[in-house]
DNA sequence: TAGTTACGGATTTTT
DNA sequence: TCCGTAACTA
């Protein structure tokens, strides 16, 4: 599965690849077309090249969109019109920022891992860690993922009686995290019953809760990185003039905060709410708000329309070149899409002819579409189809079980998007928490998803014990534990001293070895040995000794976890006139500038574990059928795609269709369906479909009343939707035949790192290396730190600028210390 | 404390 | 139907 075919560069050439570099005052715009520029259609040249200030690309399917937004930081950066250190591009998942990563290194020598690139919570966690104290966090924060966040929730709701018959607590969490994505604290919220009165007192507590425990949430995260924004003039205005460049990726996706907080780094709001952006600020957002398909988790595509308004947006630039797809399938999308009204409008195109039609077939039961489908993939693969080039989309994950069925039992090898991902599995969990409260002690989260797991005698009874006093007292149930009587007290003391003793046995400890002692210490890995069912996860707990250990050699540790490498800050303030020596840059700005003390790998690890979840799926690499949600195929392309389930109530789903809003959502997650198709697509619907246990009887999807009628190619007749209906399959339950576990998460890390120009040292070798690191430090040496004073070395990692030591000092006590900013000197 | 049973919910998903 | 969670029982 290749996520950017047409839309991959030409592979790079050497350098230069943009003609002379601009001269240092950044206007002289006579630029020589480069191989790589002059690759570039008009309407992308357009926009790579698009002067400062602020404009918005509508970036249809297919058109380059990745490409622009890369070529684009590469011709600001090799114009010499802003350093690296000066951009912001952002984007929602890791995999995209990844991959603006890996194609800029590719077109530049440029420590990418050094830039502000990354997911608006990687960003937003990398300012947090470095501004810890005025965000009013513990320094070693942690990141509460959606599950640790409802179980969260639900702790507090029985601590505090409320009936969850009336307030689930899926509920409760849908509430909060609402509020948070458009900015409001409990106090902001505007109670409009008596319900929600209670929902705002619950949202007080759980944040008090919170911070109690020195955790955070996910919209947290980004909450917490406006609000120091907007309160701090000193913090907001460095970074203002720090990022004079920032570009955002699917802006359609963006929610309210969002949006606010690039407001926040490119601007002032007065208070009438006016907002005039910053003179020297250009902000580029990309987006597509015909692609716009997550409204339900917030996303708010009149973000498009506010930003062309509070930009004044001069400059707009439509990508309507489609690299993709034949016409006859881009036909049908345009077609479709023109029944929604509440567009900016756009029409793709392309110069390739128009392919073959669109086949569309009828199918009595959804057991007999899935056999048809397997009869089509097997033709499929006969003409040369590769499998992994074959996607069978659907509207719900439900309906992957029938299609699933029918591959296997034909022998078609699959592969299924979606599930579990490696950092959500249980025992990943479970091994995690012990990891966490090393930590922290206080994440009550954590503690109490271990404090009898593996079993050792600690019952419901005893927790509750324990949670009454630690309310009483008002602190952590770690705390609590110390004057708790009876067994319940000395069995939870046991506990407490254990992972006491653990924290102390992992100081010098590489993160590898911590992992593996705590998986022998906690019991996990005994537990797991004496189930029978406990082999996978066994591998999986092995796994994580790896991935800890390709984060520490390869990943770069602590990439999402360091703030700003203060030399290349400095450097990048002197490039731009400012001198470095402000207070504003030293004082409240850049705490860890001073000491160079920094976050442990430990925190780092944990860090990237809750940030970035991992692959769900092993075995990428075989040549399987790719099955997946139409909302999981966004942003990936196939030869060939299945779209199956059109009928009405399933693609519209139900829920979906009584407003115009919902519905034209429904069409734009078709036109993302269409769009993902190379070559041949096939549209198929049935009679009727085993839904929650009954059979249900479905018109064909108004969808098809919306494509044109030439590109269309009916398998089946076309009538009336409406047959006789056959005998429902007795579809068989069948086990997933790609069905896998393991992690297969992205450690494989390739950065090329500085090969030229002026700038930071050279970083860390792409392979992992055993030599002796360069900064001649020791275990076990004497060591003087100009804040700490005298300490003795207990561990080393890392290589480069990422090389960091473990200091035991005599007042300070332990800190990990990053060594390209702590001066370390041998005693 | 584990193993069983009963119940409810049931689009879409990343961080 | 079929999954996960919560309550119940041995």
């Amino acid at each position: 599965m290749s996520s950017s075919g047409s839309d991959a560069a030409p592979p790079a050439s050497s350098l230069p690849l943009f003609g002379e570099p601009f001269t240092a005052d950044g206007t002289a715009a006579t630029l020589q077309p480069s191989p790589l520029l002059s690759s570039l259609n008009g309407e992308q040249l357009a926009a790579v090249t698009l002067p400062q200030g602020h404009a918005l690309i509508l970036a249809g399917a297919g058109s380059g969109k990745t490409r622009v937004l890369t070529t684009r930081i590469a011709w600001l950066l090799s114009t010499g019109q802003v350093s690296p250190g000066g951009v912001l591009a952002v984007t929602f998942t890791n995999k995209a920022a990844k991959e603006m990563m890996t194609r800029l290194s590719a077109m530049l020598p440029v420590n990418v891992r050094g830039m502000w690139i990354g997911t608006f919570h990687g960003l937003c966690n990398r300012f947090l860690r470095a501004h810890w104290k005025l965000a009013g966090l513990p320094q070693s924060f942690q990141i509460l993922d959606t599950q640790d966040q409802l179980s969260a929730i639900k702790r507090l709701m029985k601590q505090f009686n409320v009936d969850d018959e009336r307030f689930p607590a899926k509920q409760t969490q849908w509430f909060i995290a609402g509020a948070k994505e458009d900015g409001l604290r409990p106090g902001d919220v505007e109670a409009r019953s008596e319900d929600d009165r209670k929902k705002i007192e619950l949202y007080q507590l759980y944040e008090e809760q919170c911070q109690r425990e020195g955790v955070v949430d996910f919209g947290e995260l980004m909450l917490r990185s406006y609000e120091l924004l907007r309160d701090n003039d000193a913090v907001r205005e460095h970074y203002q003039r720090r990022f004079r460049h920032i570009l955002i990726d699917e802006f359609q996706d963006t929610n309210r905060l969002q949006y606010a907080w690039i407001k926040m780094l490119s601007g002032q709001t007065d208070a009438q709410g006016r907002f005039t952006p910053a003179p020297h600020s250009s902000v580029l957002a990309v987006g597509d708000d015909d692609q716009s398909i997550y409204a339900f988790r917030g996303a708010r595509v009149g973000n498009m329309q506010d930003f062309v308004r509070e930009y004044d947006v001069q400059r707009q630039i439509k990508l309507e070149q489609n690299y993709r797809s034949y016409s006859n399938i881009l036909d049908s999308a345009n077609a479709l899409i023109s029944h929604n009204k509440k567009r900016l409008g756009k029409n793709l195109r392309t110069d390739q002819g128009p392919g073959e039609p669109v086949r569309v077939n009828e199918a009595t039961s959804d057991f007999a579409e899935a056999q048809w489908m397997v009869e089509e993939i097997r033709h499929l693969v006969r003409e040369d189809f590769e499998r992994k080039e074959v996607a069978v989309l659907y509207r719900s994950n439900a309906q992957s079980r029938v299609i699933e069925t029918a591959l296997f039992n034909a022998g078609v090898p699959y592969r299924v998007y979606g599930g579990l991902r490696f950092f959500e599995r249980a025992e990943i969990k479970h091994a995690l928490a012990y990891l966490r409260l090393l930590e922290n002690k206080d994440d009550d989260t954590s503690f109490l998803r271990v404090v009898n797991f593996p079993p050792r005698g600690i019952g419901a009874r005893s927790i509750e014990q324990l949670q009454d006093a630690a309310r009483a007292r008002g602190i952590s149930l770690y705390g609590a534990i110390a004057g708790l009587p009876g067994k319940a007290g000395a069995n939870l003391s046991a506990f407490a001293a254990r992972i006491d003793v653990l924290r102390e046995q992992t100081q010098g400890l590489s993160l590898k070895e911590i992992i593996e002692l705590v998986l022998d210490t906690s019991g996990l890995e005994e537990h797991y040995k004496a189930d029978r069912e406990g082999a996978d996860r066994l591998e999986n707990l092995a796994e994580l000794v790896n991935a800890a250990e390709s984060f520490v050699t390869q990943e770069g540790f602590g990439r999402d976890a360091v703030a700003l490498p203060v030399d290349e800050l400095r450097q990048s303030l002197a490039s731009q006139g400012i001198d470095p020596s402000r207070a504003v840059l030293d004082e409240p700005l850049a705490p860890d500038a001073e000491t160079g003390e920094t976050l442990s790998p430990l925190a780092a690890f944990l860090t990237h574990a809750a940030l970035e979840a991992g692959d769900n799926q092993a075995q990428a690499g075989q040549d399987a059928v790719q099955l997946m949600t139409v909302h999981a195929a966004k942003g990936l392309e196939f030869d060939a795609v299945f779209i199956t389930g059109l009928e009405e109530g399933l693609f519209p789903h139900e829920n979906s269709m009584s407003d115009v809003e919902s519905l034209e959502e429904e069409r734009r997650l078709m036109y993302v369906a269409i769009t993902r198709a190379r070559r041949r697509l096939y549209m198929s619907f049935s009679q009727t479909r085993m839904l929650h246990g009954q059979t249900r009887y479905h018109l064909r999807s108004r969808f098809f009343d919306e494509l044109p009628e030439e590109a269309l190619k009916w398998l089946t007749p076309k009538q009336s939707g409406f047959g006789q209906f056959a005998p429902g399959g007795a579809a068989r339950a069948g086990a997933g035949y790609g069905a896998s576990s393991g992690y297969s998460g992205g450690y494989g890390g390739r950065n090329p790192g500085w090969s030229g120009g002026g700038q930071a040292a050279a970083p860390s070798a792409p392979v992992p290396r055993k030599s002796e690191p360069s900064h001649g430090l020791r275990v076990g040496m004497q060591v003087f730190h100009n804040k700490f004073g005298e300490g003795a070395v207990l561990a080393l990692e890392g290589t480069g600028d990422d090389a960091r030591a473990q200091v035991k000092f005599g007042r300070h006590g332990v800190k990990w210390l990053a060594l390209s900013v702590a001066k370390l000197t041998p005693v």
